[in-house]
DNA sequence: GATGAATGAGTTTTCATTCAT
DNA sequence: AATGAATGAAAACTCATTCAT
């Protein structure tokens, strides 16, 4: 029975995430059970005994590709550039460019975070294998609104419900319902979290 | 092209519902593409060839598990509960049922909510074959919240937003974040929700 | 088991040809394969049981199609009008009767014809059940030739290369071959006929 | 849609060539419809798998089989023995020959031809890969008799007759009519051909 | 180590035929 | 007798995985 490799050399390296970078690529485009491995193969200009020497089976692969894709550059950058703010802070800049950022996020891998969820229903393992891809973003929303506004209770569930508002607006902006208006949804959601984030301003005395 | 039965006799639609039902049960504990034909006719207790003979493919038994979901009389008895309510009208009170009612939801359909999320973003067919579910969720809260509350503007969005922040909560009952405690998230959303859609009632003066 | 009938009774019959009719219709329209009981049943307006009670299998209403077609008042009168001649007997006019008949039964019939030829080959049993459809057609040709030309020996031999001659005419005139030119073909066909049942009459001397 | 292997390497070609020699011989013996892709499976010695790497579909193999022996040594070596004879030219040798050419082909590849025939009307897609198969036979019997006796006009519609009248001589041979004397039918065949062919010579002055 | 051809179990689907009503 | 729903064997085809070279 083969071992399933892992690399230390530099050739290996690359070829394996040459795979990953294929797989999740094909994930993202046209999800799970369509991506055969030999279309991997393929795009990432390896042979099939290759792929089965670094991966035990195509599950391995989709769960290497989100390990990787959240850890990696693209994922982090993206959340890096939530903290690049000029001073003073403005929350509705900010906001923005969540909103933006969860956009570009489902713009590119839509199908592919959705399959990951399901695979996460389906597959204990896989659920093991990593919290769902939010946690990360809303550890960077957090950080930085915890910077410049406080509150200081329930902290992970507040900003739980920020970030699930932020999505919801990012979700429309990519795919649209017909009865919301996207301007009129944003306005609604900023509000909703000034005013709830910064309830201190606005106590009735 | 075979034809399709469309059946008048009580026998054959009983039938066609034991598919609908096997067909539903099978989406929702395993998925779409995990659930093979021969599962849902042993399931169904008939053979291959009935199960072609009722539909055309296995998307198509996937499209009428769904509409028959959403106009079924599970669905439709668990929206209706949320009408139900006795005077005084109590917000937190109603609030609680929407949750226990995407929570039941959740909890007997996720997976095959999920798969028909997918399958609209995939296929343009099953796209037009009915709206998201949460559609006549929404509804159904919006009137009853409109018979007590009332928002004159943007109330499309509102309301997304409320039935979003619900839904957020459902599922966290259903599926448990390690960093997120239920109860205090609980507390944070309906606190939300009311300052929300009370703030007339709260207005500074 | 049940048994085959043999329907005596009218309403008997009259179901059994019905069957007979819609059988050859199809067989003649996509060929034996692609044509379906389902399909046969169906234009005869009769039950699948129905049909099983006047046929052991689809192949015996092939063949009965076939017997019925070769037996049936289409193809006789067809062939009789090759005998409706005026006279004085016109040689030309009658190879062009020969050659429309053949024709239209071309039209008409083609798909089923081969078909029936291959069933031929491939089945004793239909080989046996009757001589090939030009049998018939030949001594129609033969007995209206006979009355005006005589060739005393190898008649049979000889009818059948002119029955052949003139099938090719019709096939063309049918299914036009992008090197052959009808008239062309035509004048060449008759030439040799007529050259060739007609020696007696061109002997040099 | 899976990749069809364009076979580079001698071992592959070979493989696709086991797949083409099997599926011909079974469509031979039991035409397309009765031959199923195990078959060609089990009689190529390969897996079905294998089959669907080289082919798309049944079809394919279908066509790429009539290709092969049209384009094959069999077929070619057969066709250019038409043209080995003696000096002087005796054409009833040459018709002789033809008709053994024709016998041979119809004894091994009748009902191939046949379902070849066939699938071209029903589908244009076959119809449009090749030319019927006698286009190649007539080409090489047109051009030795070009060589040695020559009827400037209308060439080709008599060489076509010409073709039918030696086919219809070798069909006789291969599946006998009960009213037809094979001898008689080869002696008015070939007087015919001669007296259409040779008629200059025949002229009545 | 690498390759990619080969495998074959597993899937969807069809349709002649049967049989309960 | 008639119906037509039900049967299920058999067909075409797919694709993750293996293994000879």
């Amino acid at each position: 029975m083969p071992d399933i490799r892992n690399p230390q050399q530099i050739r290996s390296i690359e070829k394996k995430n040459k795979i990953i970078k294929a797989g999740f690529e094909l994930f993202c485009e046209k999800g799970y059970y369509a991506t055969t491995t030999t279309q991997i193969c393929r795009r990432a200009g390896i042979s099939t005994g290759a792929l089965y020497s670094y991966f035990r089976d195509k599950k391995e692969i989709f769960i290497a590709a989100f390990k990787d894709f959240l850890d990696g550059d693209y994922y982090n950058t993206l959340l890096e550039s939530l903290n690049n703010f000029e001073e003073p802070f403005n929350i509705d800049m900010f906001l923005d460019k969540c909103v933006n950022v969860l956009t570009e996020l489902y713009l590119t891998s839509y199908k592919a975070l959705i399959e990951l969820g399901n695979m996460q229903i389906e597959d204990q393992h896989i659920m093991k294998s990593f919290g769902r891809f939010e946690d990360k973003f809303m550890r960077a929303v957090v950080e930085a609104l915890t910077a410049h506004d406080i509150k200081t209770y329930n902290l992970a569930e507040k900003y739980y419900l920020v970030f699930i508002l932020l999505e919801t607006l990012a979700q429309e902006k990519t795919f649209t319902h017909d009865t919301i208006d996207y301007d009129k949804l944003k306005n609604e959601t900023f509000s909703i979290i000034k005013s709830y984030l910064l309830i201190p301003n606005r106590d009735c005395t």
